[in-house]
DNA sequence: GAGGTTTTCGCCTTATAGACGATTACCTGC
DNA sequence: GCAGGTAATCGTCTATAAGGCGAAAACCTC
């Protein structure tokens, strides 16, 4: 606990277990899913829980989860990472004491991750029964991913390299919960200038049809639209 | 560490001391500031520090924090306080690994608590200088209140209970930072419900001119308008 | 009651996005 | 190679939200 160094001593303060999680999302088989894994021990044994663990001596919280989702899927296909919340429940865990700190997690539709045995997506709409407190990281996680779809471009994370509107429409209405308007998600996005055609036009479909031009995002790094829709400074200030 | 009951031992993980922060805005003098105190010893002496400290065994981070706010501020005076972000930097105690918490209060223009002589609201766009990672908790605090601002009534935890739709206004540019058109408030405001008139009349101005009419936030329970401002579901559903 | 001050209201313009039908461009099968 | 089917794309209309601005209202003091 606390090693002094540098100038005094830290003050007596409590040292509690912490551990990190991830509610990591994607769209799978055209619904929003989270990736669990299921407990083979108590506590909870046979519930579904969200991927994580300890925190090394020297490591941060982001590089923790990091390390924990090495194990279940390449890193290098996680998209978009950011911090949740921190939750300290005194009761989380039966077993004792411990803080916990969730990120949201995103993987595109196009990463086909090799999972372990006891790891699977699940639907966020039709959960099965979910240890701790976990179904709490994973509701605010999913609201969260939803607002931000409507005023940044995390989009982005959720999509492939290249895509055509109709495969972007399906995405956003799978994220959203809700159908989408392909010729109105295609404006808002042109508009915002988040993507942009690739000159390419996709393979034809297998029923006919005219094939569809691709499009990509401009940035993969995440951007807010605007700051925000209301209440905007005077125009002259923007 | 880690009390060994219910069912199993907590695994081998790593214990940090944890402590919480509060950035606790208001505006005071027309401009938002964050209140602060001047550190007496090292490290940091005579800098500025957010308040806060340990948490208690059997404490949540929430309880944790009033607790630390108690002796700064009358805690019914806090408006609002939502958590904002866990750092984790290694270094950010010279000391030792320390974990921290930091939150967004609210305290509002009609408070005016009676300060500790080491303690004092500092205007956010004229900070002194901060001790450890301080400046960036109210960074990301006040980004948080100005986005907030835009797509949810927190501005009720700004304003006193009955107040004109200038003193809103000024409310509002200070925390914004921008000049608001007092028309386009009162416009905003009222179409989203937010607040209603008291029916009562404000006393006349020193300077003469019309008296205004007193309004209230309908509620003081946080509410974020709409979902978002875009990609709605479609007409029927909403 | 004249002149000054501030609030409140109404109207106009602009920005954004949802709805929907028309058009385009490709397929398959004859 | 042409008819019929299908999906993508475009154009236009409408709805909604919000910024700008000036006129009118309601109070003050002198």
């Amino acid at each position: 606990m606390a090693r002094a160094d540098g100038e005094g001593a830290l003050p007596e303060w409590q040292a509690y277990p912490h551990e990190v999680l991830a509610v990591v999302l994607s769209v799978r088989d055209g619904r929003l899913s989270v990736l669990m894994w299921r407990r083979a021990k108590a506590p909870f044994a046979r519930r579904w829980a969200l991927p994580g663990g300890g925190v090394l001596a020297h490591e941060r919280l982001r590089a923790a989860i990091t390390r924990h989702l090495a194990e279940k899927v390449e890193v290098r296909e996680l998209t978009h990472l950011e911090q949740l919340a921190t939750h300290s429940n005194v009761h989380r865990d039966p077993r004792g004491r411990v803080l916990a700190t969730a990120y949201l997690g995103i993987v595109p539709t196009s990463a086909t991750p090799v999972l372990p045995a006891d790891t699977a997506w699940q639907p966020v709409g039709d959960l099965p029964p979910t240890a701790f407190d976990h179904i709490d990281f994973i509701t605010a996680a999913v609201e969260r991913l939803r607002a931000k779809l409507s005023y940044t471009n995390v989009g982005h994370a959720l999509a492939p390299d290249e895509f055509t509107l109709a495969e972007l429409r399906d995405i956003f209405s799978a994220a959203l919960g809700y159908p989408v308007a392909q010729t109105n998600l295609a404006r808002v996005m042109d508009r915002r200038h988040l993507i942009e055609p690739t000159g390419q036009r996709s393979a034809p479909g297998h029923a006919g049809g005219r094939p569809a031009m691709t499009y990509r995002f401009r940035s993969r790094e995440l951007s807010v639209t605007d700051p925000f829709a209301t209440l905007r400074p005077p125009r002259g200030r923007r």
